[in-house]
DNA sequence: TTGCAGAAACTAAGCGTTTAGAGTACACAG
DNA sequence: CTGTGTACTCTAAACGCTTAGTTTCTGCAA
């Protein structure tokens, strides 16, 4: 009955407290935002009680409507389960969170369609920019044209045609660093379970363990599965059965390695003593297995650090400074290699 | 050049697709939301021609601003990387899509501040409801009313004074499930690792623990720690240090039981032969330690389309047809407890 | 020819903000 | 008492879209 227009069961808007502080809607959003404009100091009372008694809060649908910033980010992975992306998601959040913007998460479920409907969704929801953790080489919305001029920053790999700055791990040094880490154990050879794809981070992290092997041409990995604990259990099972200890084991991803660990348990091969294995991500689940994993691990931290950063040069309208960001990695070692603590 | 006022970088708007099919805006809504008026079909194709050309895509703020409805959900989780919520954000995200809706997901690291935040931004943000799995009991903004008449749908638990609909397990159920089969396995006696927490779903857990050992009053468990494997691991490590093989061992979360598992082996404890444990929740990553987990698992998919479906009702403005909702548990028993295949 | 129905398209009023541009009021110098 | 700042505050035009209300145009019956 005091406010305006509005029936009393929806959100006041400005314009209610506007009217109920005698002011008019201008005003209450300088009060609101803090400027662009001053604000008499008894006016600003007024505003600030008329806020308070209607329990006022800014709707931000409008609010992006018309400033076209939000003050959030989008981040798109392509599953929530995977320990990478899990680790990927609550890096980059806390450091969005940290620079004042908050973070809308999509789940692409590994699915191209999915991934290009968050990526819409996103974009046309008003988020500043987003960063997206692709699922494969090819990424829909690249070849569209549809994410041209918008502010999309890639972590982990860029589809091919995709443009845009990329943060990612020097996973082919990664690679090299894991395999020569088993060799120097005394190792004779060293296996590896790569990714399916031919190209991309994965791949370069295999490439790597070819070259510490000194193989030249095309590496050919000794098994291949998705990156899924599941399908990386089932594919090594049978290998396992026919193991020669003791053996060695680079695995692409943590994920993965979680994985051959428990198939590995299931198949009464014991890690470390007949398969030593080191893996890739370095994520936290990796380090509470049984055993707990020896990991190449990627600078999480960095990596959203470095994403956000573009996020924020992108949003301020700042082409970005560096095409692509490598950061270094390092091996973290711990029981699965054998050469643990 | 062609279109009309906008500048050639900008994404092209409705007005821009009008006045290059040569139409009024509203035919052009018309033809995009096909409906809620008839468009000729010769127009239609123009008006479509004019999309294809221009790459138009239609902008989610303004849409969710004038016609309050997003095709959005917002789902909020206390971590992305605990077991449970993992799996959560994974099944939410499925049947969302499945029915349409596309899922937000905003991650509370495990902070009352930052959930209020998330709570705040999605619903500001137009999303059509919002799911959250509280951190707490005491839900900041079920205080404050801010949340009065929004949707919002409480899984796992509901805050104390907040309103709204609860999907949730049968925890208390579970808990006496668990420890049922310990004892049937001929254990003397069964400890328990719960949580920190004095009321809630993972103390219902541990009344139902407390339950079957014919225990009466305020339920003591042997151990407590945070959820989270970490915790758990650091907690569990001493008690395990000074343990009298054989044992059993509920634990209230699979996360927690993660941590339990590292702890045990690092200490050469053997799961199950010196040590027993079943735990709950039922995670994915419950199936691929080492050894797998028992576990009281909940109907994941379940608890997820009972939340969704709970959205849509609120969406049409319906009220909820549930105050709360539980879903019957299950024990599924694998390696961990000594009883498995 | 007139009248009328129906189909199709147009006009314009919002949705809740932000923010230039345009007042208004008051103090103080001249 | 007028002129000129100064310090606020107000008005109103976007932002891009949806959708009632209205107009325009056909075709057809009388």
């Amino acid at each position: 009955m005091v406010s305006g227009k509005k029936s009393p069961g929806n959100r006041p808007t400005l314009a209610d407290v506007a009217s109920r502080a005698g002011v008019s809607t201008a005003v209450v959003s300088y009060v609101v935002n803090n400027g662009p404009r001053p604000v008499a100091l008894a006016t600003r009372r007024r505003v600030e009680a008329a806020i308070a008694e209607l329990g006022y809060r800014p709707n931000r649908v409008a609010r992006t409507l018309v400033s076209q910033r939000s003050g959030t980010i989008g981040l798109i992975v392509p599953n929530t389960t995977s320990a990478f992306f899990t680790d990927l998601v609550q890096a980059v959040e806390r450091k969005a969170f940290e620079r004042g913007l908050l973070t809308f998460v999509g789940n692409a479920q590994l699915d191209l369609q999915h991934e290009q409907a968050y990526t819409e969704a996103f974009v046309s929801a008003g988020v500043d920019a987003v960063i997206v953790a692709s699922t494969d080489v090819a990424h829909p919305l690249a070849h569209t044209g549809a994410l041209d001029g918008e502010r999309v920053v890639w972590i982990h790999r860029r589809p091919t045609g995709a443009r845009g700055p990329l943060v990612r791990g020097d996973d082919r040094r990664g690679g090299q660093l894991a395999t020569r880490h088993l060799l120097a154990l005394g190792h004779r050879t060293v296996h590896c379970l790569a990714g399916l794809e031919r190209s991309g981070p994965v791949a370069d992290r295999v490439q790597g363990w070819a070259d510490a092997l000194g193989a030249t041409g095309e590496p050919e990995p000794t098994l291949r599965s998705a990156y899924h604990r599941a399908e990386a259990a089932r594919v090594v099972g049978p290998w396992l059965a026919t193991l020669q200890a003791p053996a060695a084991l680079f695995v692409a991803t943590d994920e993965q390695a979680i994985g051959v660990l428990a198939a590995a348990y299931e198949a009464g091969v014991r890690v470390p003593h007949d398969l030593a294995v080191v893996s890739f991500d370095g994520t936290a689940a990796g380090a509470f297995t049984a055993p707990a994993l020896t990991s190449v691990a990627l600078p999480m931290p960095a990596i959203a650090a470095a994403a956000v950063g573009m996020c924020l040069q992108a949003t301020r309208g700042e082409a970005a400074s560096t095409e692509e960001v490598v950061l270094p990695v390092e091996l973290v070692v711990r029981r699965s290699c054998g050469a643990g603590p």
